[in-house]
RNA sequence: GCGCCCUUAGCUCAACCGGAUAGAGCACUCGCCUUCUAAGCGAGCGGUUGCAGGUUCGAGUCCUGCAGGGCGCGCCA
């Protein structure tokens, strides 16, 4: 069964197609005027508009024709022409014991499932996540779960940023350091087969702490700078020092960042890095040259990308350096071509940075015209920045960039103070409780962020995002567990739900809420924007909270106990599942 | 210099291929807990959608210009 809106749709489009007139004018959409009606169409508008006649007059015609429609308790022309559609409590009944029924809660699949897959996220080797990671991480793990959840077949690539220069420098800084290793690394070179085990005394911090100290020598050192290309080429050839001891940091690092993304409720199906098609460039830079795309310019090789009616001379895509090198944009046609050859998507999702704008806009047109994807196929999803109160890039108090870990144990201090303060969870366990904190604190961060459309930047504001009143993910968490605080106590009482019967306001506003979560979803799908399910959910959650003050359940009489406990069941499995495509988990009680 | 994005209530943000009276939250005022979690609900206050034009029966939304802010512009990624 489809939702009300669609179904309307069809019915008032089809009444237009009888009348001659384009079908697809004749769309439904919810009510602007919800005092006067629950659904609208202004279909009359525009039709009146092309054939050159009065809107209230067809308006009037189209009414006529959809009078004998059972799902509509009454239709009305209002203003110039909008045709106001209210429909019967049984229709409403009907629809929401659909929803009650409906194991998806409503929601629908696409009529052509797709591969999708979705690259966010962006860590790199030997660097923590910083709050920059914050925003691709949350909203690419809620476009994931979203394609998902609509049917799509869909692979979250973390694309690990773990080749090229900084992997030479990081290697020299350790050797450096590190007698033991460097002698180690050395004797693997020349040929050696030694035990590695030594490699397991690097750390991810002592990663951190030098690759910093080794970038701004290599770019004040030039014998430092040449030293580090050397190992890089001879990472490159797989030298079998080097390249084990790599394997050190990408694996120490890989570990580190996939406990904090889990902390976050992020995961990935992929860690493919820029390492694993370092193989394929060659072969496609002779595949690039062949098809005639490559033009020699300034030493380096290069791929143009201009096209008939750009406003401005959009940069070629930099294949290979004057150096001989590839270049971050070699790397990512290669990836192009690698995901082509083994996953074959109908659309890849790039979930980075707004300011990323121009490169994919070069990589994409050079991936086209090599034949690697098909225009259209790739996709960048840009997103702004997440800002301090001052309006600019968030920065610690000293002005430095704060570690991912750090904000989030930020959250999860301010959330215990928040539980405590309302007095909340203090005779549950420990584990339980520190949990229920944990799961406060992703939800505060992930609806503050998601409830904005991604392209804006946002300001952030700890104090409001964990507050628990108002349009927040401790709201919402609230909320939910509110309804699960009553389905236990109606457990207890061993009150059953039954068929639903909708009569109150509140109950249909309720419902007609229930029904949007699909027009929400397709929403989301289409424009790859998150903050329509969390625009959803939150009404769901304000529509429920009006019902539940308006509407006793289990002190009502049976029949419609059994009926308003069903509607809270429903709202609440729509709730969760909402939650859950954004990326939000609920406790069980709190 | 060229290009892209942004400017909506005191603050933070929404707004369904252009539609009725531009909506939420916070803050502020008032009312509601002997009754299912008041972290809630109801009511009120708050707007020339940056400015000026244009298209349209109708513009926050589309077009042009201007102002202010952010970002990007080949050998880092």
């Amino acid at each position: 069964m489809s939702d009300l809106k669609r179904g309307l749709s069809e019915a008032v489009e089809a009444v237009f197609a009888e009348l001659g007139l384009p079908a697809e004018l004749g769309r439904v959409t919810a009510s602007d005027r919800p005092d006067l009606a629950d659904f609208q169409s202004n279909g009359a508008l525009a039709a009146a508009k092309r054939v050159g006649k009065n809107p209230r007059e067809i308006a009037t015609l189209v009414a006529e024709r959809l009078a004998g429609d059972a799902r509509l308790e009454a239709v009305e022309i209002a203003g110039p022409g909008f045709i106001n559609l209210k429909l019967t409590d049984r229709s409403l009944s009907d629809r929401a014991q659909a929803i009650a029924d409906d194991p998806r809660q409503g929601a629908e699949i696409v009529a052509q499932p797709r591969r999708v897959l979705i690259d966010f996220g962006g860590p790199n080797v030997a660097k923590p996540m910083h709050v920059g990671h914050l925003r691709a991480s949350i909203i690419g793990e809620a476009i994931k779960r979203l394609y998902r959840f609509r049917g799509d077949s869909v692979l979250g690539d973390a694309h690990f940023g773990d080749w090229g220069y900084q992997m030479g420098l990081l290697i020299g800084a350790v050797m450096d350091e590190r007698p033991e290793i460097a002698r180690l690394v050395d004797s693997l070179n020349a040929g050696a087969s030694e035990d590695t085990a030594a490699f397991g005394a690097v750390a991810l911090t002592d990663l951190d702490r030098l690759y910093p100290q080794a970038a701004a020598k290599g770019k004040a050192d030039t014998d430092y700078r040449d030293r580090a290309r050397k190992i890089t080429a001879g990472l490159q050839d797989r030298l079998p020092g080097y390249y084990a001891l790599w394997q050190r940091f990408r694996d120490v690092t890989q570990v580190a960042l996939e406990r904090d993304f889990h902390a976050l409720g992020v995961d990935f199906d992929l860690w493919k890095g820029e390492s694993d098609v370092e193989d394929l460039i060659d072969p496609m830079v002779a595949d690039l040259d062949a098809k005639g795309l490559l033009v020699d310019d300034q030493g380096a090789r290069i791929i143009r990308v201009v096209r008939e009616g750009d406003k401005r001379e959009l940069p070629p895509l930099l294949v290979v350096s004057s150096e001989g090198s590839a270049m971050y944009g070699t790397t990512d046609l290669a990836t192009i071509l690698d995901r082509k050859q083994t996953f074959d998507p109908n659309l890849v999702i790039y979930c980075v940075d707004q300011r990323q704008a121009d490169h994919f806009e070069i990589v994409f047109r050079a991936a086209y015209l090599a034949g690697y994807a098909q225009e259209g196929q790739l996709e960048h999803v840009g997103f702004g920045t997440m800002n301090g109160t001052d309006g600019k890039p968030f920065k610690t108090r000293e002005g430095g960039v704060l570690k991912l870990n750090d904000m989030i144990e930020m959250t999860r201090v301010k959330a215990r103070e928040r539980l405590h303060e309302a007095g909340l969870g203090e005779n549950l366990a420990e584990t339980e409780f520190e949990d229920i904190a944990s799961k406060v604190a992703v939800a505060a961060l992930k609806f503050a962020d998601l409830q904005n459309f991604r392209g804006t930047s946002y300001v952030f504001d700890l104090d409001r995002f964990t507050s628990f009143e108002g349009k927040t993910g401790p709201y919402l968490l609230y909320q939910a567990v509110r309804v699960k605080s009553l389905l236990r106590r109606a457990a207890d009482e061993a009150v059953s739900s039954g068929p639903i019967t909708v009569t109150e306001p509140a109950e249909r506003e309720l419902v007609l809420t229930l029904d949007a979560f699909e027009t929400a979803l397709s929403e989301a799908y289409d424009k790859k924007a998150p903050n329509a399910v969390a625009e959803h959910a939150y009404r769901l959650s304000q529509a429920f909270s009006k019902f539940y003050a308006a509407c006793p359940i289990l002190q009502a009489e049976p029949k419609v106990r059994s009926s308003r406990l069903a509607l809270a069941q429903t709202t609440l499995a729509q709730l969760e599942r909402a939650l859950g495509v954004l990326g939000i988990t609920l406790p069980e009680r709190m």
